[in-house]
RNA sequence: UGUCCGAUAGUAUAAGGGUAGUACAACGGUUUUUGGUACCGUUUGUCUUGGUUCGAAUCCAGGUCGGACAACCA
């Protein structure tokens, strides 16, 4: 189909199945379990899923795998919709396991009536020493023989309440001796005495995974059930389920997971950061989450890009950080408007500009499509700049501020650094210039050429904000690796907060869904921690850069 | 002392018996009113040993290394 692209190997699987007319329409899930945030890895599975039937046709399906009650809430169900819906991705039929309780029963019925499934009242310790390990086989289990109609009214009462938890369960009868683990006679059913997010209590037995999965897929007619590596010793059960079963034979294929450096991925460790208020709720900004990442500024074209561009494979990957920084920054240089925003202030007085203040002219965004526009910047003798671009003795090769020297202000004059004052502890307070009128932006009749530009922001008409500058959440690039608690790895600078930086007055009317480049300083956005008196930016992701810091 | 999955530049990912390519990263250069962007260039690779073949990253066999599997989790 697609010529000038490769295909990655479940896209071969696809073309060929579509070409061989195996299947006529393409079907596919995604089946998140209600128990946390998606997160960047969810990402992946996502854009395959719902990127194979944008591709080749047919539909997904959403599909909530909520067979554990304990552990499930309807606040994931509603974050995780929220979520899949600002990638840019709709499914086809909302769908949860849950709504195949009755017919899932009424599998594990036609098992039991084949002689396939029993009943054990076994421990779990119990079951556990006979289950053997992965070099020895296991032995079966003294109930492993019950007649079908004892079964058949044990499981009963089981479903009517009869029994607490743990006192029996509902086990695939196969073989003891299996070198596949997970065939050595699998628990398909166990009592929960536990409230359901959606069926309430009407249940007390549920489904476990293997049996709830790929019954699923087929009753829904899933064509290829797309999951992660992991999950490859479950397809000989998925597959046997479904022959037994004589249902729509869904197929499973296995793809290697998503990691990304310098961060964790696993559900049990980010809610881990979450209930330690290791970092602020799921949507924290350092969080690999999606909300955390949408609330950080990365666009959904960002990650739907980022997710294409690591590729589908087999073998287990480490994606660097970098990639996912290059996405955004490619996408955001050509949509964000530049302003100029002060960090790190420091005085910058023009002892011969006479005129009080002046209206100048800004470029948006030089990179957009459309030109981006320009908009007014107000000037006056007396300006806020970085702190880091003056230097009273300047490195080699600086291009900024240091006496005698010269730069330009962005969009405004060159000017000339005459002197500058100090306080009693040696602190640089106050630097004074002299600007070229001539050398005005757009107009400049000077002559003089300078290295340098910098920015600035007119004190007087500056406004203040908070501005929230973020780093990797973790000193490793393989916190999960590493020995001890990954926690010790936390990165205690992963978050630095600027009380009072000077923006220009243009961003005071900033919303939640601006993206701005602070020229110099990195891409920014709005955080919904706003107020109208204290505006708050977080930093997505600096700008790159090349020029190797003096010192 | 098992079964299954995998192995191509630093990181990913192509090449499906016929020139090892692409992206990110790194490094260098040109342009530039962002040390940004854009453009150009450089460095770095087929786990190993055999076999089949005119020819192997690709097919076969052995080895090595990495990962998964013994939750009433998904």
């Amino acid at each position: 189909m697609s010529e000038e692209k490769s295909l990655n190997f479940i896209e071969e699987i696809v073309e060929n199945d579509l070409n061989s007319g195996k299947y006529e329409t393409l079907v596919t899930r995604f089946p998140p379990e209600p128990n946390g945030y998606l997160h960047i890895g969810h990402a992946k599975a996502i854009c395959l899923n719902f990127g194979l039937t944008q591709k080749y046709g047919g539909y997904t399906n959403l599909r909530f795998d909520d067979t554990n009650p304990v552990t499930e809430k309807t606040e994931y169900v509603n974050s995780q919709q929220e979520d899949i819906r600002w990638l840019g991705f709709n499914w086809k039929n909302e769908l949860y396991a849950s709504d195949y309780f009755d017919e899932l029963y009424g599998f594990a019925v036609k098992l039991i009536e084949k002689g396939l499934a029993y009943v054990d009242e076994s421990s779990a310790d119990e079951i556990a020493a006979l289950k053997g390990t992965p070099t020895e086989p296991g032995q079966d289990s003294p109930y492993r023989n019950r007649s079908i109609e004892e079964n058949l009214a044990i499981f009963t009462k089981m479903k009517n309440g009869e029994f607490p938890d743990g006192a029996y369960i509902l086990r695939a009868k196969i073989d003891m001796a299996s070198p596949n683990m997970l065939m050595r006679d699998p628990i398909i059913y166990r009592i929960k005495h536990a409230g359901h997010h959606r069926t309430g209590n009407k249940w007390c037995i549920y489904p476990m995974y293997d049996f709830a999965h790929g019954q699923s897929d087929s009753i829904e007619h899933i064509t290829h059930s797309i999951c992660t590596l992991e999950y490859v010793s479950h397809r000989e059960l998925y597959d046997w389920f479904i022959e037994k079963l004589e249902i729509f034979p869904s197929k499973q294929y296995e793809f290697a997971r998503l990691n990304l450096t310098s961060t964790v991925m696993s559900k049990r460790k980010l809610l881990q950061l979450v209930n330690e208020n290791l970092v602020n709720g799921w949507d924290d900004p350092r969080m690999p989450t999606i909300s955390g990442l949408r609330r950080r500024g990365f666009t959904p074209k960002s990650i739907r890009e980022f997710c294409e561009r690591i590729g589908i494979a087999k073998r287990e990957n480490l994606i660097e950080l970098s990639l996912l920084e290059f996405c955004i920054r490619e996408d955001l240089n050509k949509t964000a408007n530049r302003v100029m925003a002060v960090l790190d202030p420091i005085k910058l007085v023009i002892t011969n500009y006479e005129k009080g203040t002046e209206d100048l002219i800004g470029e948006n965004n030089p990179e957009a499509e459309n030109g981006g526009g320009t908009r007014v910047i107000p000037f006056s003798n007396e300006l806020w700049i970085e702190r880091e671009d003056f230097m009273e003795v300047p490195a080699k090769k600086w291009f900024r501020l240091a006496p005698g020297a010269m730069v330009r202000l962005k969009f405004a004059y060159i000017v000339k650094c005459e002197d500058f004052v100090k306080d009693e502890n040696g602190n640089v307070t106050e630097i004074r210039c002299t600007y070229i009128p001539e050398s005005k932006s757009g107009s400049d009749t000077s002559g003089i050429n300078v290295k340098g530009t910098i920015h600035w922001v007119s004190a007087q008409h500056a406004k203040t904000a908070e501005i929230r500058l973020y780093d990797r959440l973790f000193t490793s690039e393989t916190p999960d690796a590493e020995e001890g608690d990954f926690k010790d790895y936390l990165n205690p600078e992963s978050l630095t907060v600027l009380p009072q930086a000077y923006i220009e007055p243009a961003l005071a009317d900033a919303n939640l869904e601006s993206r701005y480049q602070f020229i110099r300083k990195g891409y920014f956005c709005l955080d919904k921690d706003s107020t109208a008196d204290n505006l708050v930016f977080n930093r997505t992701v600096t700008l790159k850069d090349t020029f190797k810091k003096p010192n």
